[in-house]
Parts: C-alpha cells; sequence; structure tokens
DNA sequence: GCTCCTACGACCACTCTAGTCCTATAATCA
DNA sequence: TGATTATAGGACTAGAGTGGTCGTAGGAGC
C-alpha cells in the first residue's frame, strides 16, 4: 500500500544525482547531464527518464538544454528542493483517500465518515516529504576529496534473494 | 499519488461504523452489525464490502457470526484498533518505494539510491497511521443527543484549480 | 426446512503503470 | 549548411491492479 510510482522512484533518483553533481561543479557551465547519462547510471530506461526529466523541467524544478553537450541541472539550488516537490511534480497531488480530490469531491459525499481523520494523515506526510531536500540526500563527504567511487554508494543492499 | 484503495477506505470506514456501534451497546449481544447494513449506511457495493469484511475477520479484526440476526463486530475494543492495522490488513504492507519489499527486493539492486532515505518516510507514514486508534475517529459527543449531522465533517474543500 | 447471514472462488470491465516508438525541434560544431 | 547530439512530446501497447459482480457452498436461528 501507499507506493510511489517507479517513476518518482526514478525522478528522485535522477535529481540525487544531479544534486551531487551540482556540488561537485562549482561552475555553472558543466552542470547538465544527459538524460542518457543519468539513465546509463542507473540501469532505467532511458526513453522514459527522458519523459520525466521532462515533466521536471515543465515544473521549474530543472532546466534542460538541448543540442550537444545539453542535457538537464537543477533549476535552484539543492537545499532548496524537496523531495515532496519532485514527487507530486510526477505522480501528482498528495491524496491519501479517494475522498480528498483537488476540488473535494468524493463519491460518497455526505456519507464518507473518514475524510476529516485521514486529512492529518495527508498533511503529515506532506510534512515528512517537505522536510527531505535533495542536500540531505546526497552522499555527505563531498566526493572529490578522498577518492570518490560510485560504488560506494552502494552500501546497504545486504539482502538475500 | 500515495492514495490508499477504496478498499481501505471502506474498511476504514466500516470498522468506524461497527466502532461506534460497540460503544452504543455496552452489552455483547447486540454488538454485530450485518455487512449490507454497513453498505446500505455508506453506499457502498454490499458484495465489496462483505469480501473487506472477511478480510478483516481473518486478520482478527473483527469477528464474524453467520446466520440470521449475524454480521461482524469488533474483535477487541476500539482502543486497540489502529488506522494501521485496518490499511494494512487490507492493502498489505507499507511500502512507499518500489525498492522496499517484504525481502528486501529491488530491481535496482545496487543503483538504487533512495531507498534508504525513503524507508524513513515509510517508518514515519506507519507511525502516524499507527498513533490513529479507531477510537479516535469515532463521533465525539455520543451522537443521539443532540441532532448530530453528518454533513458537518465535509469542512476543509477550498481547492480552487 | 426456510431464511438470513457469512465464505470464497471465478470472473470481468476498466484504469493505471511502465515502457516503446516515432517525429519534430533546438543547439553545437566542423 | 549539414551532421550530430540533445530535448519535446504525441501515440501506442502489454500487463498489472482496482473495483465490482456472480454464483455457490455452508453455518445459524426460527
Amino acid at each position: 500500500m501507499l507506493r510511489l510510482t517507479k517513476k518518482a522512484d526514478y525522478g528522485l533518483m535522477a535529481v540525487k544525482l544531479l544534486a551531487e553533481h551540482w556540488l561537485r561543479q562549482p561552475d555553472e557551465a558543466n552542470r547538465a547531464l544527459s538524460a542518457k547519462d543519468i539513465a546509463d547510471a542507473y540501469h532505467i530506461p532511458p526513453q522514459l527518464l527522458a519523459k520525466i526529466l521532462q515533466t521536471l523541467a515543465r515544473t521549474g524544478i530543472l532546466v534542460s538544454h538541448a543540442g550537444i553537450y545539453g542535457g538537464y541541472s537543477l533549476a535552484r539550488n539543492p537545499e532548496s528542493i524537496t523531495a515532496f516537490e519532485i514527487i507530486r511534480a510526477i505522480d501528482g497531488p498528495l491524496f491519501i483517500t479517494s475522498c480528498i480530490t483537488v476540488n473535494g469531491n468524493c463519491d460518497l459525499v455526505g456519507t464518507c465518515t473518514i475524510k476529516e481523520p485521514l486529512s492529518k494523515v495527508n498533511d503529515s506526510i506532506r510534512e515528512v516529504l517537505t522536510k527531505i531536500r535533495m542536500i540531505d540526500m546526497c552522499e555527505p563527504p563531498v566526493g572529490t576529496a578522498h577518492g570518490h567511487e560510485k560504488t560506494e554508494l552502494v552500501t546497504l543492499d545486504t539482502h538475500s534473494h
């Protein structure tokens, strides 16, 4: 239950990578990564990721640059971009129940009695997601200093199966 | 995004009604309501609700009584039943990302970098839902006293768009 | 034995998700 | 100018999940 779509997952991963790239590139010029670069890094279908990045660009979270050496980069610095923004841009507005919709419609107008208690859950989730800034999701040790390997990012999948 | 299924909605509404019924019926005998009673009260498809209630009975949240004057009633008192239990019984376990699954599987094993930050979101949501007890969702003033209107619950849809 | 209820498997229409394909357009470089 | 590399976005599709129905079996009370 309550699963995000894969698109939102992909979007978060992409923006996280762009944020890390941003932190490693002090000059504004080289901050762009192409959709294909990001897709390759995570083994995501490139065309699908491209669409997601386009959506994020349309929302103003990313900026796009067409042409050779083009790609996507953050529109703002990664401190001001929250997980909530990204998820909402991709998956649409947050409504935990079928009752609560953009215009307040409900199939069960008048008979639904759980709308009010669950709208608090709504708010809580939004709050939690808003507190997660992209900079918080980046790898802490700044990277370039001591032979930062990409594979180091993979630390917590010690699962079987 | 992050919407519960209608089944979970229905389940919550049903258990809420059963909880209120429980509070109004001091004697254990008359605490059961049939699936049809509840479905009629909320204009929910009766057969669908029946399945939901069966699921909740199988999970131990409700107890069922076949035969005439049968139906469903709470298996425990409404203070000890949480929204989380009900939702999980109906919609399955809580995993916000496609990455986090029951056995830790991930399509993107090794490349997914957002699993760890989002598992905290997972925990937060679980905590919020666990704090909501069914008794908290019941109408406070015992209801029958002063012409209690259902429509009063609908208060927070002042959205445009 | 009749009636009212739960129990449950099978089935179906519909929507959403994830992904592909194709064409158009913009920017850079030789 | 033309080739290349990139974004932009519409059309489409297989498959999964959701919401709901139908039919049948069986338990309980009168």
